[in-house]
DNA sequence: AACTCTTTGTGAAATTTTTCACATATAGGT
DNA sequence: ACCTATATGTGAAAAATTTCACAAAGAGTT
């Protein structure tokens, strides 16, 4: 199987979250349908799933229950993964909610924070434990991912402890982008900041994305 | 002045971020230096900043604050734009801080829920209106720039509604890929799931980014 | 059973993005 | 004033990603 872009898993990801709710609906999808529903094409779906090994059906399209179980085992860690976030505040608060809605093969296990006042409560049954003790959670709970909600000076020092720990990837919220020193980690860097400027960019002139808009379209 | 991507937007507003604690360092800064503060290279960068028309001193680099002002004058808007949001709980909470932190030439200006106890507070100064008056405050307020942070299956039909009012950028955090049918309109879609999916999926194997690290070392 | 029409799967082309390679510029030393 | 060493700026190559174009499959119809 040859390498997957990123791109690539990002859509895999959504098609999945779209098919849940396919799977009421009907026991066949189609390449054409699944890009309707995720704002993409037909073509670039059915490379999308290529790497899947799932073989759809020619005018039938894609049973939704194989497809799904496909993406699973393509996407999914085979045993839950423990997740922990460092930084307690309202962003770090939304995130919890993320993973007590969908309940992915990864568990929130801890947080933390420097805050004394935060260190020791417990928020929807995560606790939240002092920085200090990172290092050594991270090895007793056996934690492989690791998100960065904390402040930007703090991100480059709190994602190197991570690294040294064992986490293996890292999502980072921070506006701080890691220095990424060793290959076997991965850095997933969301720039919220950079999506409103971004946003403010666009706002000001017009007819961006037509190209994309006319390439869908155009088939519809 | 040919199009510039978007990954090129993204990076200029990070290298403007790092650029802001450059000034008080030095007055030139090099393109592998600021390679070096955002990941990236020093070709990359130069790449980008050819868009700005800004010109670099050979064997000086450019000048820091001419740079800053250039990106400025390239990324920002003439006059601010108020920007709204949709959805009032943790994550939009936390939103609020950013644009507090960072007074960027973006103002968020309004709040919008449906839950009547929050309709009528005000946080950090914003004032919660109920959804039902979005339409009309984004006229009267003369907004250009709507954050969806409310639920996925209320995302099309507030977009909907913004677009339809004179919003002219969407940031959606919904997991809801959105429809886009106009060509004058930027969604960007920030998909928070799909990166803890991709860093669960990279927490499987190892050596995925082993091509990037080698590319940034090799110069170092 | 043959035909038609729709949909998948994928080489190949097109496009986009990144990197290479190097001409050009210039600061600083001698 | 000349030399050298280091940066920039960019055409061209390379790499990555998306789209085109069409062969192959097979469901439904006559």
């Amino acid at each position: 199987m040859n390498k997957v872009s990123e791109k690539t898993i990002e859509r895999i990801s959504l098609y999945r979250r779209r098919l849940v709710s396919e799977l009421a609906e009907s026991d066949f999808v189609l390449s054409r349908h699944l890009a309707d529903i995720s704002n993409s094409t037909d073509v670039q779906v059915r490379r999308d799933l290529m790497h899947l090994g799932c073989k759809g059906a020619p005018r039938k399209g894609y049973s939704t229950k194989e497809l799904l179980k496909s993406i699973n085992s393509f996407l999914d860690p085979i045993k839950s993964k423990n997740v922990i976030i460092v930084g307690l505040q309202n962003f770090s608060r939304s995130i919890f909610s993320v993973f007590k809605d969908r309940k992915q093969k990864l568990s929130l296990v801890a947080c933390f924070d420097i805050d004394e006042s935060k260190v020791g409560t417990s928020i929807d049954g995560i606790p939240c434990y002092h920085i200090d003790n990172l290092s050594s959670k991270i090895k007793e709970m056996n934690v492989n991912i690791g998100i960065l909600s904390c402040s930007d000076s703090n991100a480059q020092s709190v994602s190197d402890m991570m690294i040294v720990a064992g986490i293996k990837s890292i999502v980072n919220f921070t506006c701080h982008p890691l220095n990424i020193t060793r290959s076997d980690i991965y850095i997933e860097q969301i720039d919220i900041t950079a999506a409103f400027e971004k946003a403010a960019y666009y706002s000001k002139s017009i007819l961006f994305n037509a190209d994309k808009i006319n390439k869908i379209n155009k088939i519809k």
